[in-house]
DNA sequence: TCAGTGACTGGTTTAGAAATCCGGTCACGA
DNA sequence: TCGTGACCGGATTTCTAAACCAGTCACTGA
C-alpha cells in the first residue's frame, strides 16, 4: 500500500510523462502548464507543488532522461568492462543519445523544442564529463598520447556523427547501428593505440567511469529538485 | 587602353567588392541595392546592368568566391601531386574555407548571413564534387576501402572540424593551422591505408582531380552571369 | 546614340497600439 | 492538509498604418 509520498512520486512522474509529450510535439514555446496539468489530469495548481517554475518542470525532463540514459550506459558498462573503451563507450553512447530525442535536441542545440533549457549548467557539467572521460583514457594508454589534441579531434569528429544528419538528409536512410559503427571505426583507427588493450587496465578504468557515472547520476537527482539552479 | 567591356568587368567587380564588404558587415537582409551602389559610387540602375536582380548579384559574389577558393586549391595541387591525398587535400580545403568567411557561412548553412543564399544548385553541385572525389580516391586505393561507409565516416568527422567552433567557444584559442593539422591526422589515420602510396597512382590521380577543379571553375563561370539558375 | 542615373511605384517589412494569452498566485473547498 | 481553477498583470500576438526598398524607366549628358 502506497504511502502519500510514493503518490507524490508517482504524479510528479505523471506530469513529466506529459510534459514529455507535449514538449516532443510542440516545443517548449507553445506547451503551456495549463496543457500539462489537463494531459496529466490534475489541476494547474498542482504542477506548482512539484516545481516552481515552468522552467524547472521542463528542466527535471531533461534530467529526468539524463538520468535514464547515464544508467544505460552504467548498465552496459557493468555487463562488459570493455565497454569502457573509447571505439565501444562513444558508440553506445552515440545510440543512447539518438534514441532520446530530448537528448539529441540539447546536444544539437535545437532552440525550437527546447528553448534556452538547451543551454545550461547541465550541458556544462556534461561537457566537463566528456573532458575528464577523455584525460583519463589518455593517462590510461587507452588513447594515443603521441598525437597532438586529441581531445579536440575526438570531439570533433564524433559531433560530425551527431550533426551530419541535420545538414545531409540523405544519411537519414542509414540506420542508427550503421551510422554508430562507422563512428566506432573512425575512433579505433585514429585515436585508440594499435594492438589489443591490457585487461587489467581496461577493467580498471571501467570501474572509476562507472564511479563517474554514478556521481553523475547523483548530481542529476539532486538537480531534479533544484531546477538546475541550487 | 582599357577597352569599354573591359571597363565593365572592372565595374562589375567593383561591385561585388561593396556587396562584400557590406555583406560581411550587415548579412544579406539588411544590405539594400542602394547601400551597394552608393559604396561602389555607381547609381542605383547601373547595378541592374549587371544583374538581374538582388539575389544574382549576392549569388554572382559567392559564386565569385568559390572560384577564386578553387583556384587555390588547383594552384597547390599543380605545385605539389600529393596535395591529391585525402589528409592532405581535407586540410587545404578547409583552410581555404575557414579564411573565407563567406564559404564558411555557406557550410555551416549560415541564414543570418546569407539568407538563403546559401541553398541552390551551388551548394548542390560541391557536396556531388566531394562525393566524385571520395569515390576516385576509393577506386585507386588511396582511401581505405576495407571499410563500410568510408565516404559517409570522412564526411562526417570532417563536419565536426567545421562546426565545433560554432558549439564550443573555447576552441576559437586555436590557430586555425592547428585544427587543420588535427583534422589532417584524423583522415590519415581513419581513412587512408597504411604505408607510402605509389607515386604513380598519385600523380595520375592529381591530374584527374586537377581536370575536376577546372571544370568546376568553368561552371562557376556561367553561373556567375546566370545567376544560379539556368 | 546609349551607358548611366535616380525619382518613382507597389509589394513587403516594420513599428506601435490593442487584444489575447499564459505563468504564477492564492482563496476556497474537499 | 492537499488540490484546484479563477484571477492578475507582464509578455506575446494580432492588427493596421507608416516606412522601406527591389526593381523600372524616362531622362541626361557625353
Amino acid at each position: 500500500m502506497p504511502d502519500r509520498s510514493q503518490e507524490s512520486v508517482n504524479r510528479a512522474d505523471r506530469i513529466l510523462d506529459a510534459a514529455g509529450v507535449l514538449l516532443l510535439r510542440h516545443g517548449y514555446r507553445k506547451v503551456t502548464i495549463d496543457d500539462v496539468a489537463r494531459q496529466a489530469e490534475v489541476g494547474k495548481g498542482t504542477v506548482y507543488l512539484h516545481w516552481r517554475s515552468k522552467e524547472q518542470l521542463f528542466t527535471a525532463l531533461v534530467v529526468r532522461t539524463s538520468i535514464d540514459l547515464t544508467e544505460e550506459l552504467l548498465a552496459q558498462l557493468r555487463a562488459d568492462p570493455s565497454e569502457v573503451l573509447p571505439h565501444r563507450f562513444v558508440r553506445s553512447s552515440f545510440l543512447a543519445v539518438v534514441r532520446r530525442p530530448l537528448m539529441l535536441a540539447q546536444l544539437m542545440g535545437d532552440s525550437e523544442l527546447l528553448g534556452k533549457l538547451g543551454e545550461g549548467p547541465l550541458r556544462r557539467l556534461k561537457a566537463q564529463s566528456g573532458d575528464r572521460y577523455g584525460r583519463m583514457m589518455i593517462e590510461r594508454g587507452l588513447l594515443r598520447g603521441d598525437i597532438p589534441h586529441v581531445d579536440y579531434a575526438m570531439r570533433a569528429s564524433v559531433l560530425g556523427f551527431y550533426l551530419l544528419e541535420s545538414i545531409d538528409p540523405g544519411t537519414r536512410e542509414m540506420t542508427a547501428e550503421t551510422k554508430a559503427d562507422a563512428l566506432a571505426q573512425v575512433v579505433r583507427n585514429a585515436f585508440e593505440p594499435a594492438g589489443a588493450p591490457d585487461p587489467a587496465v581496461v577493467a580498471d578504468a571501467a570501474a572509476q567511469l562507472a564511479g563517474e557515472l554514478e556521481s553523475m547520476i547523483s548530481t542529476f537527482r539532486v538537480w531534479i529538485y533544484e531546477g538546475g539552479t541550487p
